[in-house]
DNA sequence: TCTATACCTGAGTGTTTTAGTGTGTTATTA
DNA sequence: TAATAACACACTAAAACACTCAGGTATAGA
């Protein structure tokens, strides 16, 4: 799992179609302009939405696209993990030198923080961001790639 | 703050520092052969982390690098700000339409994971992870960003 | 004082990723 | 059959990353 803007995109888009989820499809072409983000770019997000079952789309006029599930049983993990197709994660499966000294240790850390991450966004699901949306209405920041 | 290699390598250095702890320095030489590191790239690091106090470098022949304060009080936080020099983080600050419309929840969305992983690194000290080094020797993973 | 050491500085470079365009095809509805 | 909107794929500019390289500067010991 990545944290750039791309899973940024994706989880404003899978809101903008829960919250206008109705019994018609949410056109791209109308998440594009409400979000101000590219409608091409949003296609790609949306085929990998697609593909991991996320939204459903429907072609031709009136067409547009659905949730694939329950916004109660869609997380925000789920969303980021459809868009970042899967690090190959081990590079060095174990062979690198690493008894006795510190890269151990790090990497210990790093999967920590990982679990604690997925974790909190394992936790939040698009139907529970839908229910706080009523609230508030604050500044937008745009971040280039998420800032801690 | 960003989670790639470069913050990686910083907290591995640091702790490297810490355990070889003695009355004389570390040299960077050192450091790059133990734990496979470009020496240039560390004298990089090293200078963004002694601009910062956290270590302190002394010159020439048996010069090297000692811990800028107790390592009680060096968190993985401040390695990782220290070496990511700061993102300016507001591009758009409040001027984009953000009422009403979906950005600012997922603006908190990413405000609050954040808080959360920020959290999680100020709680690890340098101290912790020297203590923790006793114990096991596992695997090393070799990510090429941060894989949550 | 000379010299080796090791920190220090800054410019430059190859690779990968990101975010985005652009063009065209296929399915569906009116 | 004409309009619509998803779907597919190739391509690209810019940025970030992870370095390398070429030197400069301070200090300890001979």
């Amino acid at each position: 799992m990545r944290l750039t803007t791309r899973g940024r995109y994706a989880v404003t888009a899978m809101l903008d179609v829960a919250i206008h989820d109705s019994d018609q499809p949410v056109r791209i072409a109308e998440i594009a302009e409400r979000q101000g983000i590219s409608q091409s770019y949003l296609e790609q997000l949306f085929a990998n939405l697609k593909k991991n079952g996320l939204v459903c789309g429907r072609r031709g006029p009136g067409g547009g696209y659905q949730l694939g599930r329950k916004s109660k049983l869609i997380t925000v993990a789920n969303v980021i993990d459809a868009v970042n197709e899967k690090v190959d994660a081990t590079r060095c499966g174990g062979l690198k030198n690493c008894t006795r000294s510190a890269p151990c240790l790090t990497h210990d850390l790093w999967e920590d923080l990982s679990t604690e991450i997925r974790g909190f966004l394992e936790r939040i699901t698009l139907e529970s961001l839908v229910r706080k949306k009523t609230l508030s209405g604050e500044q937008s920041i745009d971040y280039s790639r998420i800032a801690l």
